[in-house]
DNA sequence: ACCTGAACACCGTTCAAGT
DNA sequence: ACCTGAACACCGTTCAAGT
């Protein structure tokens, strides 16, 4: 019965984005297998049931988790502005990829393996599209070159920070946060192959296209 | 106290490989969220306490079905066979990949999201890089490339069944198991231009080198 | 509106007891 | 060796009751 006044958690009310902020800050530290709404409450020191207040259920948290983790990732601010080309757009997204499957390792793949059609992640895509779009993609082209670049950095961290995040709990002493040059330069190879690959099959596509119809 | 004599199982005693198999199509059918130890016990037709004669526990089992899934995939089995090149050798076991994406599209994930530690997949990832350099491949870029494109195929493939099968379960109407020819292709497409991206980074890549040591 | 404890229907797994 | 029920320490969520 000590309502609430944790010396963790200022006595703020209890809010939808304070639960949310709470939730990441403990996938963190004791992992998302160990999230439970009980488990969360208590850390919050709150009644397990003052959470559905503020949330509907365990999905509705996890969307939330979503949601904040994208806006952190600073992707959709990225969408929103211009690009010389559609290369240094798609770069610089999944840098920032990258960067959020770092800072936030053992909540990342809750926004990495999120359905497309969850409400903020389809949105963002949506507007990604667009960018592409102003920074001199045909639509279909966009569609295209989204969807495969996005599965290669989604596939690679994921796997990545699982085999990173189990090997952190079996041992203990291994260096905490070291960001693993030899994997960033893999990472940051493999999207240049995919991205110059897809300029060379526009071009041919392109000249394809020409030859038909001059 | 039926003491297992369930319709829809033989009177065969109880195996690691039948509780395998059973929890497989437990998942196919029910979802992988259903899945408990409890559930799987009482549609085999035995006590609960009787899986863990077999099985050491939920992750055990868990890793037993990963196992069996990579069987099923035959992807090991190509892995032992020639290819004239290392082209066909990827486009073959990424086929593969597909195939038991569609197939066991529930199930899929736990295979595709599989630490690289994993017992069976570090094997099966070994034998492949071997395969990769009889096919003409040097060791580092063998390694380069499967990882690249084996993220590409996991990270698709993954979120496509996630979403897919999200769908189902709101939708109950949605067409069962229609292979979207769309997404098919659109997969096979990103595949061939991440291929062609290497190709041609190797290409220059040994042009640079022929032209520093002659 | 927000908070809460009790209760319900579940979990995975340990243990002691059976064959 | 294989099987099992009871028990323990957990879950998410509903409900009725409080402020």
């Amino acid at each position: 019965v000590v309502s609430r006044q944790d010396p963790s958690s200022t006595s703020a009310p209890l809010s939808r984005e304070l639960i949310t902020v709470g939730a990441i800050d403990f996938i963190e530290r004791r992992g998302i297998e160990q999230l439970s709404m009980r488990a969360l409450a208590a850390e919050l020191g709150c009644g397990t049931m003052s959470l559905y207040s503020h949330i509907r259920n365990r999905d509705d948290l996890i969307a939330a988790i979503v949601e904040e983790l994208l806006q952190r990732s600073g992707m959709p601010t990225i969408a929103t502005q211009d690009f010389p080309n559609w290369q240094e757009l798609i770069t610089t997204v999944q840098l920032a990829y990258l960067d959020v499957a770092f800072a936030y390792p053992r909540s990342f793949e809750l926004l990495a393996l999120a359905p497309y059609d969850v409400a903020p992640v389809a949105g963002f895509l949506e507007t990604l599209v667009q960018a592409l779009c102003r920074a001199g993609l045909p639509q279909d082209r966009a569609y295209e070159v989204l969807g495969a670049v996005d599965a290669y950095g989604t596939g690679f961290l994921t796997v990545w920070v699982r085999t990173e995040v189990g090997q952190k709990e079996s041992d203990a002493k291994a260096s905490p946060h070291l960001k693993s040059p030899r994997k960033i330069d893999a990472f940051e190879r493999g999207l240049r192959v995919f991205i110059e690959g897809f300029e060379r099959e526009f071009e041919r596509s392109d000249a394809d296209g020409a030859r038909h119809q001059p």
